[in-house]
DNA sequence: TCGTTAAAG
DNA sequence: TTTTCTTTAACGA
């Protein structure tokens, strides 16, 4: 009808995949504890449920959601088995586990078309997203031609554009493939969002869940996009509301119902665009911002790498009054980083050249605040030698750099009056190490022969801490089996006391000893692990 | 280069 | 809707 005033450039139409991994850390959890396929699981985090499986979501009815307290998710179904989901390393591991099987598929792709070589990209999103665009590859393939292409999985929405339903279907083929070949391999399931833009991948990938997937012909995306709540939009987040907001209340405005609004208060013209960079105080964004609500989002995909940019551990807590528990707390950041940091060096060969201490105090809000420091060049070397010696003193050395930072830029001593909510060590600014062998020639061997080949056991084995003598370990990678069904842990996640097989008994306890958690000398309550535990206070005084 | 803010999962 | 733990990008200084 009016298709041929439109004027598509199917030239330019892109096809870009979104996947996303079924609920990610249950299923992951649940993939080495196959006893617990059928039953409601919750992952938890300090006294909180930040996954949980299908089979709870069902039980629960609708009870149990992303940030849910344990307490609320145990009455609305006494069944659910908790799973302590502090320790990240599974998750990352599965993460680059299926990063390298959609590598090795594209690659594979690729090759089968034999037209040369040709990158496509690959974006991560937290651990259980990627983008993928590929554009090129489809088209390489409509050029060659051969089957008649369909529609793999739902279509959402229509367009007048044959090249682009064309594209699309060649994309949600491909989509369909890789998807087959992921959960073969590492035994995940997931969903895809098929689309011409990221943006609207990713609203496709959500719409059929789990273990499907979307398309979605971008025809009446503008429509579509105009009648949602524009918070729904990844990229319209929690400031830019709060801005849009308080500018409509300013202007005598109802409050921000859908994309429509802002379009209609900001206008789609340059002027409006000028209105929009104003309240947000940023041109860029304000452009950004207006496409998004009029369904536009020519972002590209951007290439991630396999290695991460930075690496972060942080806890935070009720209450840190004492230097004592200060240290206890650094020095488990430390030994987390010094894991993770050693892992980093076997995998990609490049060494971290800022340190950076993050805190938070009592009365702070959610406000945290960072200092940046060098690196010290002791903790890189220590992180690159063999040895679980090399590993203790580099625990060591970061716990004092750390705890340096902290009395310098916080006032965090021993002789000071703190309430910290908050400590976090990150390490970033990675440089690659080109004069070793470590480098670029055996990295990509290393990932791949790393995650591919392992079938039956590999998770576990594979990232060992550095095996020490400092700080027993409570959440080692793989603890023994629950004595009862109904108790899936069996010590507090807080204070590590030895908990109640009674479900309800276990969980009454986790929350009052969340309430006064922090306020109680945690040396002492670790007692059972007491005697092996490395005292940092000791280590201190005698190096 | 440092530090903050915002966004995402 | 501030509760967990992480990663990234952009921006101002």
């Amino acid at each position: 009808m009016s298709a041929a005033r439109k004027r598509p450039r199917a030239s330019q139409s892109r096809a870009i995949l979104a996947l996303d991994l079924d609920c990610f850390y249950a299923q992951v959890a649940i993939r080495s504890r196959p006893h617990l396929a059928n039953r409601p699981v919750v992952i938890l985090q300090k006294h909180l449920c930040v996954t949980s499986n299908y089979v709870a979501r069902r039980l629960a009815h609708g009870a149990v959601q992303k940030m849910t307290p344990v307490s609320t998710a145990l009455k609305a179904c006494p069944d659910i088995v908790c799973i302590d989901g502090s320790d990240l390393t599974p998750f990352r591991e599965a993460n680059a586990e299926v990063l390298a099987v959609i590598r090795a598929w594209l690659h594979a792709k690729v090759t089968e078309l034999g037209v040369g070589s040709f990158p496509i990209p690959c974006q991560k999103l937290g651990f259980d997203e990627v983008f993928i665009d590929v554009s090129r590859l489809v088209a390489e393939q409509v050029t060659a031609g051969g089957r008649p292409w369909e529609f793999q999985g739902h279509i959402f929405g229509r367009t007048d554009d044959d090249a682009s339903r064309r594209a699309l279907m060649v994309a949600s083929q491909l989509a369909s493939e890789l998807r087959k070949e992921i959960t073969l391999r590492t035994k995940l399931t997931l969903c895809a969002g098929i689309s011409e833009s990221k943006l609207l991948a990713k609203l496709a990938v959500n719409m059929n869940k789990p273990n499907d997937q979307t398309i979605f012909l971008s025809g009446d995306a503008a429509q579509y996009i105009a009648g949602r709540h524009p918070r729904s939009l990844p990229g319209f987040g929690y400031a830019v509301e709060g801005k849009i907001s308080a500018w409509a209340k300013r202007n005598g405005k109802e409050d921000i119902k859908t994309a429509a609004d802002v379009v209609q208060w900001f206008g789609d013209g340059k002027k409006g665009f000028a209105s929009l960079a104003k309240v947000l105080d940023n041109d860029d964004q304000a452009r950004k911002i207006l496409e998004l609500c009029q369904g536009t989002d020519t972002s590209p995909v951007i290439e991630s790498g396999d290695a991460p940019k930075s690496l972060t551990s942080m806890d935070s807590f009720r209450s840190c009054t004492k230097i004592e528990d200060a240290e206890r707390r650094v020095t488990i950041r430390a030994k987390d980083m010094v894991t993770r940091l050693r892992r980093d060096w076997e995998l990609y060969g490049r060494r971290p050249k800022t340190l950076t201490v993050g805190f938070r105090f009592r009365g702070d809000g959610y406000h945290a605040t960072m200092r940046a420091i060098p690196m010290p060049q002791e903790i890189v070397s220590l992180c690159s030698s063999k040895g679980a010696d090399a590993a203790d003193r580099s625990i060591i050395a970061l716990s004092r750099a750390a705890l340096f930072v902290l009395k310098d830029h916080a006032g965090v001593s021993a002789s000071s009056t703190f309430d910290m909510t908050l400590i976090s060590i990150g390490a970033s600014a990675f440089t690659e190490n080109k004069t070793e062998k470590n480098a670029t020639s055996t990295k990509k061997e290393t990932v791949a022969s790393f995650f591919a080949p392992k079938e039956g056991k590999g998770m576990s084995s594979v990232c060992r801490p550095p095996n020490g003598r400092l700080l027993q370990n409570r959440s080692s990678p793989n603890p023994r089996r629950p004595l009862s069904p109904n108790a899936s842990f069996s010590r507090c996640p807080i204070c590590n006391e030895v908990l109640s097989s009674l479900l309800a008994k276990a969980s009454l306890h986790v929350d009052q000893c969340l309430r006064r958690s922090e306020t109680v000398s945690p040396a002492r309550k670790r007692s059972k692990t007491a005697s092996n535990t490395f005292r940092v206070d000791t280590f201190f005084q005698r190096k």
